[in-house]
DNA sequence: AATACGTCCAACCGCCTCGCG
DNA sequence: GCGCGAGGCGGTTGGACGTAT
């Protein structure tokens, strides 16, 4: 019997695009009820639905404070960036673009990101096989020389076919990530596992740690001004000691990224 | 007008982690 | 310590829609 139960509660379970009305039912349930139970919910609002495809569809659809519509150049860069430093972790990237999910900035990134990036290093490999390199070949340098701001109207940002030379002057003016604005001295020196540890024995938690504490700075993570690492450095300690953070923490990207790569793209 | 092809996005699927008994 | 269920995440797919031929 209790098998029969269940199998017509699966039998009931509807699949495929929400209609209005289910979207209704669920938003109103949880304006009403709050968010308690995924599993509940779907029973308790009438849903023939499972509880996941609730979340999902509150997560990505429903849920109050949802950007749509296109992403701007500020957030295409965020997560060209935020991905540069994370990979596919599209959940700790949209924690970084209020009003974006995560499936929506994967979806981004499938559709246009990624080959916006293919084509830039296909360039970059062309171009170094025709000795015609620059200095860096970074992950994040390449992707940049492809982003630039059209100066004759910013408020109509486009961009740069991958083609087109770009003038020095231009890529100067790039916003930049400046790791001054995610660190201070204090927590550099000090607490809560910030600290470089020289290749602590729990290296995962210490990586997880030091992004969060990167990520959760509340410091804007960009900055249009024109990086001077000497005196955005108090030190040439300080310098050092980031560039060993950056090196431990992106090891994985075969030392391609140095702290010189984000201040002088 | 019909068809093929490409693009984009919502949603599903499977796996992993975590909390609880 | 183990099993189980719920929730979360990333990869993938299906289908609607637009464009090219």
């Amino acid at each position: 019997m209790r098998c029969n139960a269940l199998e017509n509660t699966k039998l009931k379970q509807k699949k495929g695009l929400w209609s209005p009305d289910e979207d209704q039912k669920l938003r109103e349930y949880i304006e009403n009820y709050g968010l308690r139970s995924w599993s509940a919910i779907p029973i308790n609002a009438g849903l023939e639905r499972n509880g996941k495809s609730c979340r999902l569809r509150w997560v990505n659809y429903l849920r109050p404070g949802l950007k749509r519509g296109a992403f701007s150049m500020q957030e295409e860069e965020t997560i060209l960036t935020l991905h540069g430093l994370l990979g596919n972790k599209w959940s700790l990237i949209s924690q970084h673009l209020p009003g974006r999910t995560d499936n929506e900035i994967k979806n981004h990134w499938h559709c246009y990101l990624k080959k916006r990036v293919a084509k830039s290093e296909s360039l970059e490999a062309q171009n170094t096989n025709t000795g015609n390199n620059e200095s860096s070949s970074s992950y994040m340098n390449s992707m940049s020389r492809n982003l630039s701001i059209d100066s004759s109207n910013t408020a109509n940002c486009s961009y740069v076919e991958a083609d087109q030379q770009i003038p020095h002057s231009q890529i100067n003016k790039l916003p930049k990530i400046l790791f001054e604005d995610w660190l201070n001295l204090e927590e550099f020196h000090g607490h809560n596992g910030l600290a470089y540890n020289g290749g602590a024995s729990n290296s995962s938690n210490y990586q997880d740690t030091l992004v969060d504490e990167l990520l959760s700075n509340e410091a804007p993570a960009y900055s249009t001004e024109t990086a001077n690492h000497e005196s955005n450095y108090q030190n040439e300690d300080m310098f050092h000691s980031t560039q060993m953070i950056i090196d431990d923490f992106f090891n994985f990207n075969g030392g391609d990224i140095n702290i010189e790569d984000f201040l002088y793209m």
